[in-house]
DNA sequence: GGTGCTTGCTAGATTGACAG
DNA sequence: CTGTCAATCTAGCAAGCACC
């Protein structure tokens, strides 16, 4: 059982649940701390802030909640937000025809750029909220070509293609000013060493060569 | 005189501890 | 489980001060 599974399933009293729901929930709307004297107004069942505070002190040792400092109230951890994701959160399902909306505007679009802003602007006009998408991080895309252009000066223009189309240009300064075939044959090598690998084993591979090349200068 | 910063005071909210 | 109490913290406000 992976960490997240194993924190999703501590074991929790219908009543604790509530409070943990109504706290979550008070903190998502208001964005403060909640304290047991809120909790206990705004909560259906009639329990004292005392009774509140007990339960909370229980949350707080499963790591649910914790106190930024030691007269405010409690705010979920992550672990509190995941409880509540997997077990608290009443979702209702998805209306057929925002479905079908979807993925019809998903599927048409192929340029990775246009296909994040679609998916923005659907998840926003959906939930009434503001919304950020982003794409995988680089480090878990493939490389799929690598360009040097000369640039004037000791500058070099570098072109990163990746397997998902995702394109990234980058302007180096070298030592030494290269020629245009220089850079080719430098490009051609990279590309056959790493095309297809994953941008974070291309990252490991060139480390471990400087490594490599180093100690075999000092070695001669 | 206007503005911005610091300091001190007060009210309100929250906590843990404790007694019932 | 509840009510109470002392301690603690934050926010808001006013006063004092320095600078322009």
């Amino acid at each position: 059982m992976d960490n997240d599974a194993r924190k999703s399933a501590v074991k929790l009293n219908d009543r604790a649940e509530m409070l943990l729901r109504a706290l979550v929930e008070k903190y998502i709307k208001e964005g403060q701390p909640v304290g047991s004297r809120t909790l206990s107004k705004s909560i259906e069942l009639s329990l004292s802030p005392a009774t509140i505070r007990n339960v909370m002190a229980d949350l707080e040792d499963l790591g649910l909640i914790h106190a930024p400092h030691t007269s405010a109230g409690r705010i979920p951890t992550a672990q509190g937000y995941r409880l509540f994701v997997d077990r608290l959160l009443r979702v209702e399902p998805m209306e057929s025809r925002f479905i079908d909306e979807i993925e019809q505007e998903l599927t048409s679009e192929v340029d990775p750029d246009k296909l994040t802003a679609t998916a923005s602007d659907l998840l926003s006009r959906f939930t009434h909220l503001a919304s950020v998408v982003v794409m995988p991080a680089q480090s878990e895309a493939t490389l799929h070509q690598l360009e040097y252009l000369p640039l004037s000066g000791e500058r070099v223009l570098v072109i990163l293609v990746t397997e998902n189309g995702r394109v990234q240009n980058r302007v180096i300064h070298t030592d030494k000013e290269y020629g245009a075939a220089e850079l080719v044959e430098a490009a051609n090598y990279f590309n056959e060493r790493f095309s297809h690998l994953p941008l974070s084993e291309v990252k490991r591979e060139i480390m471990r060569e400087i490594v490599s090349d180093r100690e075999e200068m000092n070695r001669l």
